[in-house]
DNA sequence: GCCAACGTTGGC
DNA sequence: GCCAACGTTGGC
């Protein structure tokens, strides 16, 4: 399983947002970049990511997993521009903020850091497994 | 709220 | 196909 991270105004639409919607999820719709539709369409059923706030809160905060592959966006009126759906799995025990990845070694290469206006974007296993070490997330 | 970084658009 | 102008994102 390929794991990704989401970014999202709290404001707009945060954590709480998605876990109010339980089990059915939501589009992550109004995506208008190409490289982050590229990105999404390379996600699977299953896959997990993680929820990250950005402008205000600026850490991750949960966990999501990928709950349809990537179908056009209903709220684009050109059917250019695609989105996944995605559910809340579970939130962080403790948030993990950018200071926090900025500051580790472990994360030089983590896209949060090193392109900040990309919306939707990969993440390692590697990385995958420190965050959520740094999280005091404990092992299933 | 500011503005740097980045992506997109459109005139040439 | 270049690049200036413009719009948006997101950390600060």
């Amino acid at each position: 399983m390929a794991h990704w991270l989401f970014k999202s105004e709290p404001d707009v639409f945060g954590w709480d947002h998605l876990t109010a919607l339980g089990q059915a999820g939501s589009e992550w719709d109004g995506v208008r970049n190409y490289q982050a539709r590229n990105i999404m369409r390379q996600m699977a059923i299953g896959d997990t990511g993680f929820f990250y706030h950005s402008r205000t809160g600026l850490e991750i905060v949960g966990i999501v997993e990928v709950i349809a592959t990537a179908h056009p966006d209903s709220t684009a009126q050109d059917g250019k521009w695609e989105c996944v759906d995605v559910r809340a799995l579970k939130r962080l025990p403790r948030p993990v903020t950018l200071d926090q990845i900025k500051s580790d070694d472990r994360l030089p290469d983590m896209v949060l850091v090193k392109n900040s206006r990309l919306s939707v974007q990969p993440v390692s296993d590697a990385e995958w497994q420190i965050v959520l070490e740094l999280a005091g997330h404990s092992p299933d």
